[in-house]
DNA sequence: TCCTTAATACTAACATGTTAGTTGACGATT
DNA sequence: AATCGTCAACTAACATGTTAGTATTAAGGA
């Protein structure tokens, strides 16, 4: 038995319904769970030990963000996503990612600058040293300190409940060759408008590198159709 | 005794706790239960004739929306907000109607160009004739028509989703001279830069339009600072 | 053999009982 | 009089019992 892959709740922090919501989400998002997948109440309370309540508040919670379908007084699945969904979901975090670098670039400081410059040059090194997930986490960093340098601190959470999918549809794609080179070289051109402030050059480059993630997740339609909805 | 201003749950359609959250959720946004407010399980259950469960599962919703706080075996109240939290759901609103405008600029159909410039002049024989609440409707449907035009559903839930301290500002402003007629001037330059698929004016058009409302709102923090955080 | 139908088993949804943590008030102590 | 400690009352959080709706399966008829 796989003990069914969920993370234990102890290593997490707060209310138990809180901790099964973490849980669940975690597995949901790294496709420990994969779209399509059954859950059931009861297996989640015997696996994690604990009542139905915590259980029934999380799954409410996931229900309202779409990760998981609730089929009523049936079942509950994990979500499957459509093409247009990751379009959507595409489309919304290009559009906060855009705002986010023109504002950045316009007020940034210059130990801001810095902590860009130190974090685009880590990931230089890192595709060197083919340490590719390193990589991918810098990559990660490189976003989540720019969205925290707009000075609003919601910002990089509402990007992540907007970019669900986003984020499970990334897990299917494969390691391509060349794409860590060249998604440094579009940090790299972002980094340069900033330092420049050059508002207009910023946002395309933004643009143009969100942009880069559909084409690579096109083909997942026909490789994975069974996570697809319809 | 008020009945509680709270909505017949009867006339709402889904699950009983469906049904319940979007009850406070109206209650809430339209500040019939204004920030502070303590909301006690027991009160709401016998108000609705509901049991605690649908509630909990409610609030714990609206508890992650960050419509209400809850203070673990305390109580839970109506989230007050902060005048950072209103600068970033404006920040989070404006990018993503720019994104909106700027995607609607590109693709529009002659059909939707049509249904814009409608709502438009409707919008001005509204203010013309003093009809304000025609008019505040008219607005927000341009704003959703805007939306729906990007081709993508969910959009407009997410701005909603974004703007719900600033929906709740907005009911506090008073109403002011003039105002009206600019938003509708604002209206059509946004207009008139879509008809002419001139991306940058759209873009340029709307960043102004939305950001007239932060001045507005600021006053309330000295004159309202009941409802402010701190 | 295939379709219809009825009974059964299973699930989410709801109701209610129980636990544990917080708050506020009152009284004792300094 | 002021402060600290204790206790009682209240609340959210959790556990569990109950209901009602769904899906599956097996039986019976065409």
């Amino acid at each position: 038995m796989a003990e069914s892959s969920l993370n234990k709740i102890q290593n997490l922090s707060g209310s138990l319904s809180q901790r099964v919501y973490q849980s669940l989400r975690e597995a949901i998002l790294s496709m420990q769970y994969p779209p399509g997948t059954v859950i059931r109440k009861g297996a989640i309370c015997e696996q994690l030990g604990v009542s139905r309540s915590p259980v029934a508040e999380a799954l409410a919670r996931l229900s309202a963000e779409g990760l998981v379908d609730v089929i009523p007084q049936s079942a509950t699945k994990v979500s499957c996503f459509s093409m247009d969904e990751i379009r959507e979901a595409s489309f919304l975090r290009q559009a906060l990612e855009v705002a986010a670098v023109e504002k950045v670039t316009l007020e940034r400081s210059e130990e801001q600058l810095a902590a860009l410059t130190r974090n685009v040059r880590m990931q230089a090194l890192l595709v060197e040293d083919k340490d590719f997930v390193g990589f991918y986490q810098a990559d990660e960093e490189f976003h989540t300190l720019l969205m925290n340098f707009t000075g609003f601190n919601g910002v990089s959470q509402v990007l992540d409940s907007v970019s669900l999918h986003l984020v499970r549809a990334r897990m299917l794609i494969l390691p391509e060759e060349g794409r860590p080179a060249e998604a440094v070289k579009e940090h790299q051109a972002i980094l340069a408008a900033i330092k420049e402030q050059d508002v207009d050059a910023a946002r395309e480059a933004m643009k143009y590198h969100i942009g880069q993630l559909i084409p690579r997740i096109l083909p997942l339609e026909e490789s994975h159709a069974e996570y697809f909805k319809m």
